[in-house]
DNA sequence: TATTGTTATACTCTATAACTATA
DNA sequence: TATAGTTATAGAGTATAACAATA
């Protein structure tokens, strides 16, 4: 008699595709305007966050970003007219390109990066230290689900 | 001997921020997907969802979308000569023009929506009722205290 | 042959400035 | 005068297709 029937919810508890959904579009909002205020898109400020800590190649930038390589030559190009960034051969092959952060682009982007916890800061704290972590160990599962990255 | 001193962080609990912002981009990764299939942006996509329940006036829509007038223009435009919404003069303002969803874009945007939910469902499945729950709560809570709206 | 990156091209998204019509 | 929307223009972001250089 234990048989448990499964409920035919393919989806998530109600409500909360909306929450998530929501809450991106404010954060990705938050994002944006840090990012404008230093004249960056969000690609762009994706980028000096991803080579805030690495060096890749042009190839390795488009698959973090789901972007074509195509993009990614007009994308670099702007960012390194405008010092933020630099190309250098790759040593170990002769077709690859390496992207790293300018010493001007790392100052942007730890000033990008401060700036971003500063804006939420007002929004997180809501939460309260106890709430904030739950939310915190509740985003890190979905996190290490995700087969996309970011 | 009670006197708790209030520790100088100006910003949420540590590692917060990054997952909320790596869920955002995952989010906003799927939003994109689903309405990439459909040949939407991101932002057609998210006029689709405002216009399910409303029908709204060219200068409301950019408010909600933080967009100025005139791109507004253009993303009815191409909105509307692919038969998913259409325009009309309101009825109180000379000046000012209706946007509602058409029969087939209303349509289009219940699947979307459907296939959002569908999409989010694997990742948020990895929490189990209880936890979704108190995610949903959480998620909630944030949004009450957002400005900004979407 | 396959891969890396660039170039050429085209379309969407976005903003600013100037304009028309209505309030 | 102020507001609603459009038009004109320009630049950024994006993709597809064709190409050169290297593996």
């Amino acid at each position: 008699m234990a048989t448990r029937e499964e409920p035919p919810r393919v989806v998530a508890q109600e409500g909360l595709v909306d929450a998530l959904v929501q809450i991106s579009f404010v954060t990705m909002a938050v994002l944006s305007k840090v990012g404008a205020e230093h004249d960056l898109s969000l690609t762009q400020l994706r980028v000096l966050g991803i080579l805030r800590d690495r060096r890749v190649r042009m190839s390795r930038l488009a698959d973090y970003l789901g972007l074509e390589k195509s993009t990614m030559t007009g994308l670099v190009d702007r960012a390194e007219k405008r010092g933020l960034l630099e190309r250098a051969p790759s040593a170990s092959d002769g077709r690859a390109v390496d992207v790293f952060l300018s010493p001007g682009g790392a100052d942007v982007a730890e000033r990008l990066y401060a700036q971003v916890e500063r804006s939420l800061a007002p929004m997180t704290g809501e939460l309260g230290p106890a709430g904030q972590r739950r939310l915190q160990s509740l985003l890190e599962q979905l996190i290490g689900f995700d087969s996309l990255g970011g």
